[in-house]
RNA sequence: GGUGUCAUAGCUCAGUUGGUAGAGCAAAGGACUGAAAAUCCUUGUGUCCCUGGUUCGAUUCCCGGUGACACCA
């Protein structure tokens, strides 16, 4: 029996919805969604969920599945994921629809994440509070010290990344590079990837019309409703920080809405440059 | 109609005592192993409004034109 998993992947505002419905639809599949803020139960305005009637059609997981408060990543996702999948397969189910843009989730799922240990909260504080206090530069000749092999591979300007690093380095005692080592995992189903795209003029247009039809949605009483997480991880989104910005007073809300178009542009452009080199997307225009 | 000011990147402007130009914003390209809608790196795209003059050389100085703005009629 062959079991096969079709990814349905592209930039924001492309059209992923309605083409995963579609597809759902025609394999009889529910919709298994890879998109690391439509999984959290507390936004919906500013990261366009699919609609109730959408939802309603076919039955979608890991929408809204989780509070912005418990901490969620790349790796938890592949574990749980993966456990899903497999028990829809085992349901009888041959082809699946996964359908998102997160594409640092999309690889864990499809080629897992090596056996580095997760985030440790605690360090991590430590080590964010020790970065901007003291730059990245202390942190960086720590890493060589501690590893100078991540020193030379991994991006030593980001501060994110040498953060990462150093916190394995010193919660394991190994060099983060040892962790580095696993050949990616094969999947016991197959996968096939379908990249939606646009062109970029109709793709702007589409972002900055939905930008409007957020504010007309309410995004500025959902962000208001969050204020108090908004130190969150999960609050670190496009449309939710600028909103902060406006309620605080900093800019008015005009410069808040542009800034959400342009910032939702430049996230739509990361996306893409994400996907570029991956062989294994077919990449189909969507009308 | 007259006088004056201005005209340089997609936008706002700086600048060149004459040697074909650079900032901010916008934009483009890229990286990515548990924060990924995050984070980080790279890149100046130009008939310097147009015609003519002076000059070895004009975006710069001069004449004229066009356009915008201001003031005076």
């Amino acid at each position: 029996m062959d079991r096969r998993l079709i990814i349905i992947l592209g930039p924001t505002a492309v059209g992923k919805t309605d083409y995963s419905i579609r597809e759902a639809l025609k394999y009889g599949s529910p919709v298994i969604s890879c998109d690391s803020r439509q999984i959290y139960r507390e936004m919906s305005v500013g990261t366009a969920v699919p609609s109730a009637e959408q939802l309603a059609l076919v039955r979608h997981y890991f929408i809204h599945s989780r509070s912005v408060t418990e901490p969620y990543s790349a790796g938890r996702y592949e574990i749980d994921a993966l456990a899903l999948i497999e028990r829809l397969f085992s349901q009888g189910h041959e082809t699946l629809v996964m359908a998102g843009g997160s594409g640092f989730y999309i690889d864990a799922l499809c080629n897992g994440l090596d056996d580095f240990p997760p985030a440790d909260e605690e360090l991590r504080a430590v080590l964010s509070a020790r970065l901007r206090e003291e730059g990245v530069e202390s942190l960086r000749l720590e890493l060589k010290r501690l590893d100078p092999e991540s020193y030379a591979s991994i991006d030593i300007a980001n501060g994110q990344r040498v953060v990462r690093a150093l916190e394995v380095c010193l919660m394991t005692g190994r060099p983060f590079s040892s962790f580095k080592t696993s050949p990616s995992r094969k999947r016991d189903f197959s996968i096939e990837k379908i990249g939606l795209f646009r062109p970029r003029e109709e793709l702007y247009g589409r972002i900055n019309a939905r930008v409007l039809s957020m504010m007309d949605a309410g995004l500025v009483d959902e962000v208001r409703g969050l204020s108090r997480y908004r130190d969150l991880p999960a609050l670190q989104t496009v449309g939710y920080r600028e909103i902060f910005r406006y309620l605080d007073g900093e800019i008015p809300l005009e410069r808040a809405v542009e800034l959400i178009q342009r910032n939702t542009r430049h996230y739509a452009k990361r996306q893409m440059s994400y996907w570029g080199r991956d062989r294994e997307i077919r990449w189909v225009e969507t009308k």
